[in-house]
DNA sequence: ATGGCTACACCTTGTAGA
């Protein structure tokens, strides 16, 4: 199975790009973030033509998730009740037969200490009584998507001025290893422990151009997947060219076949 | 010290992103 996981920053803004990604690498699996897109505009009917299922989680203008699949799926549950609804469009859980997708959007934070901060934390613990009660580390469980979170030094480029700590702060990497803690494996890093590669740039001072970049954007595996795990890598033609996302799609490769 | 790009909306100015 390949699955991808890719902030595109508004899907109508970048759907040609979704169109040549699906095209090029035929991902099994694909969830997408930021949609910024209402659930009745969702172009359902364009991917259904493309050969892929899709669940959608909207919202107007801000936030919102969808996973796109060429296996049925059989199961969708959009932001579980353990999520705060006022923080908006940003988990959809899917089920492929025994395959458990858990796409997410973590809260920015804006600004370490603000108001915002503390709630991308109470979504960082709501995330993690989901995963408890839903037993995901027992299954067969994907959980990918934009963490904006950078765990390690390995996933921040050299020099970034540590005054703007978002992203990078001990509290936000607390935040990560507790999620990493119920046994999910980061399938980039386990694949490529050395290997300082990321998956979002900022659009300002030229940042692709330098590499100034961050790696915040996961596709985890529950322990039954971690043997699983083929190859991973960022898709970084996609910062390149005409009006690209700020994000690059992580797409990674298990050695695995949904059963029923 | 600030703003720097991009996208969207209550759209020429504010907000959020990361």
């Amino acid at each position: 199975m390949k699955i991808a996981t890719w902030n595109v920053n508004s899907l109508h803004a970048r759907k040609e790009r979704v169109i040549a990604f699906l095209e090029r690498e035929k991902p099994d699996v694909l969830c997408i973030q930021e949609l910024k897109c209402s659930d009745e505009k969702f172009p359902d009917t364009l991917f259904q033509d493309m050969g892929y299922h899709a669940a959608w989680h909207g919202q107007k203008a801000y936030n919102g998730v969808a996973t796109l699949s060429r296996f049925p799926i059989s199961f969708v549950e959009k932001g579980p009740e353990e999520f705060d609804p006022t923080f908006g469009s940003r988990v959809l859980i899917t089920e492929i037969e025994d395959l458990r997708i858990i796409n997410i959007y973590a809260i920015n934070g804006q600004e370490v200490g603000s108001e915002a901060f503390q709630k991308k934390k109470a979504w960082f613990e709501q995330l993690k009584d989901y995963l408890l009660r839903c037993e995901a580390s027992h299954t067969p469980t994907v959980l990918c998507g934009d963490f904006n979170v950078a765990p390690e030094e390995l996933d921040v480029y050299d020099g970034m001025d540590r005054v703007k700590r978002l992203l990078v702060s001990p509290e936000e990497r607390t935040w990560f290893r507790s999620i990493t803690e119920l046994g999910f494996t980061d399938g980039f890093r386990w694949l490529h422990p050395e290997e300082k590669s990321f998956s979002w740039w900022d659009y300002r001072e030229l940042s692709f151009q330098k590499n100034r970049g961050l790696r915040i954007d996961f596709v985890l595996v529950s322990p039954p997947l971690q043997e699983s795990l083929q190859t991973a890598r960022m898709d970084r033609e996609e910062r390149k060219g005409e009006k690209p996302s700020d994000h690059v799609p992580v797409v990674v490769e298990l050695d695995f076949h949904p059963q029923a």
